[in-house]
DNA sequence: AAAATTTTTTCAAACGTTTGCATTCGATAT
DNA sequence: ATATCGAATGCAAACGTTTGAAAAAATTTT
């Protein structure tokens, strides 16, 4: 059986009885390599298939190329979007981007970057997972700080953590929607929290809260009911909500998955969006747009956050020494839709 | 300035006046080594946060623990949940994912699988971009069944080559489709299709097609309009629908997204759905369960796809030499939802 | 034709790890 | 005291490539 071992450069250096510097040098186009040797040679190569060994030259030069995007999901619009700008960055550049999902789990993200740093990932771009952050776990980022590998969070903050960070205004958005809500005349408006302990869900869980008590408006507990950000987390909480003795007029969604959920549940109990109930949605996932009525929603920046974490990144690579760590909040963008338009 | 190189097994020696023998044997629990000298060993390298150097592994064994998964795009949640089923059966076995988004884009997709093949991959797993399908390119696998590296064609076909692919049943999920519209009162059926030369439009395409022939039923040209998978561009070729003069009392979109999107402009018309216009997709997303009214549409097991896959990865790595190609095709379900229900 | 110069090629080391075989060092048996 | 044995460690090669310095070969100059 033919083993079909890759062709190296020994085995061109072999059958043209030269050392083998003198193909690598040909193959590489080096001034000090005879013309015609360098044609022969490089022509054999074609011929054979011969691709270079990357991993042997990783060895030698220390470098491979390549980085770590670790995230909790890929399920949704808004990490594929961030991979997208990432991609867009560094591609061009060479890198390879080497994508780990963790499912919110503690022990793969920590498997997952031990084993990035064993391979020699020059940079990691880390979203931590919910266990992760719930447990308030760093030691697995000991190792990589250590090394003084880039690490760059993305979207979800690590207090204790001194990083470059690349993160959506979620507070203001939130705080811009239920405001928007307040001003067309909404004035009871529920929030579909998403889960606890997640800066993504405090964030605008807060800027809901803050921007009633701009307004004088009493928080209610009621009112306010935890969701896994999936579509079907939202139903039963929406139904409680429309069964309360003064259901709310106006809902925001933490994303725009629970607020289609919840438009869902308002439809069949014949109530109107948005004459009985207004809907707010977070994210602006190409679907909002479309749904029936469309979903106002909260324009985040998914692509551009990959961008910005790329620039980090690359910073943080030519940077001298020391990184300089830099903390980019990106603003959002209230996108006003049928779901939330009442004459006030 | 700390150079902050990594710890090898050299330093370690070096510390303890040893070989480097000695203290590889030590970190990987030889039985030759003293017992007091493995555990001083090992205990300054959880100190000194030794990790060992992968690259240089690889190089030795052949072997990188690293596949590839080639893709046009992971916007839409079947390709996410093909990833998933990958990783469900390969990250437990060891092995690293390293994912590629083509764009659909033929010089991306051979730069990538160069790449791959460079980085000693030990296994591709590949859904040819269109552009790749469309010109009828070929060359750039050519070095990967060279190099016989397992190559597993997922999703889209690609007639000239022999290799082990993992495929969804569209034709017959289409067919389902349409038949089930059929059965229930629907004449007119117009088909919103995706790009031409897709294996999945056109597979999709002939299962309409032959169904309306099934049963009878002339094949209209204006009736089929294409898009590009995307919300956005069901809108148009839906207004143009409408606007015919014996407009189609059924729509079967190539996806979720391209039906949702007619169903938009349909509802905006002051049409009902199912009354007037019958709605059917594909894929059966997440969303499609909660949309309004909820979508029937054809399940697409993703998820399945990856772990198959997977299986037919393991196949050939094991196998004895000379591969066999299986070809596994996946049944579809017909998902029986509002958008389609009316009394016949 | 010898010396000087230029062109072309080879040598050897390095990257970090593993591993078969040889070696060393005590200790035990003769 | 010496041979024998077992335990512990070291040596050296290998994986595939690059690269500075040295060597060899070809060419030009004297």
């Amino acid at each position: 059986m033919n083993s079909s071992r890759p062709v190296t450069i020994k085995d061109i250096a072999r059958r043209f009885r030269c050392s083998p510097s003198t193909v690598s040098r040909a193959l590489n186009d080096h001034p000090a390599i005879n013309e015609d040797t360098r044609k022969n040679i490089q022509e054999y190569a074609r011929e054979v298939g011969y691709q270079r060994n990357e991993v042997s030259l990783s060895l030698l030069n220390k470098k491979t190329a390549t980085l770590g995007v670790v995230v909790p999901t890929i399920g949704n619009y808004y990490e594929t979007a961030v991979i997208e700008g990432l991609h867009t960055i560094l591609q061009p550049l060479g890198y390879t981007l080497n994508i780990c999902v963790t499912n919110e789990n503690y022990l793969l993200e920590k498997e997952y970057l031990s084993k990035l740093l064993s391979n020699r990932t020059e940079g990691i771009f880390l979203s931590v997972s919910q266990e992760t952050y719930d447990a308030g776990y760093y030691e697995h980022l000991e190792s990589v700080i250590q090394r003084k590998t880039p690490l760059i969070f993305i979207d979800r903050e690590y207090e204790d953590f001194e990083t470059s960070r690349a993160t959506v205004d979620d507070y203001h958005g939130a705080f811009a929607a239920v405001e928007h809500l307040l001003t067309i005349g909404y004035k009871n408006i529920a929030h579909l929290k998403g889960p606890n302990g997640l800066t993504v869900s405090e964030q605008r869980f807060k800027g809901y809260r803050d921007c009633l008590k701009k307004y004088d408006i009493p928080i209610k507990e009621e009112l306010i009911i935890n969701t896994n950000f999936k579509v079907e987390s939202a139903i039963v909480p929406t139904k409680r909500l429309l069964d309360l003795d003064s259901p709310p007029d106006a809902i925001f969604g933490v994303n725009d998955q629970v607020a289609i959920g919840a438009m869902r549940v308002i439809l069949d109990r014949g109530l109107k969006i948005p004459g009985d109930v207004g809907i707010i949605g977070f994210d602006n996932s190409p679907i909002s747009a479309y749904t029936y009525p469309s979903l106002t929603t909260v324009h985040r920046p998914g692509r551009k956050i990959g961008m910005e974490a790329s620039r980090l990144f690359l910073n943080q690579l030519n940077g001298s020494g020391d990184f300089v760590h830099e903390n980019i909040v990106l603003p959002t963008e209230l996108i006003i839709r049928e779901s939330s338009l009442r004459i006030s």
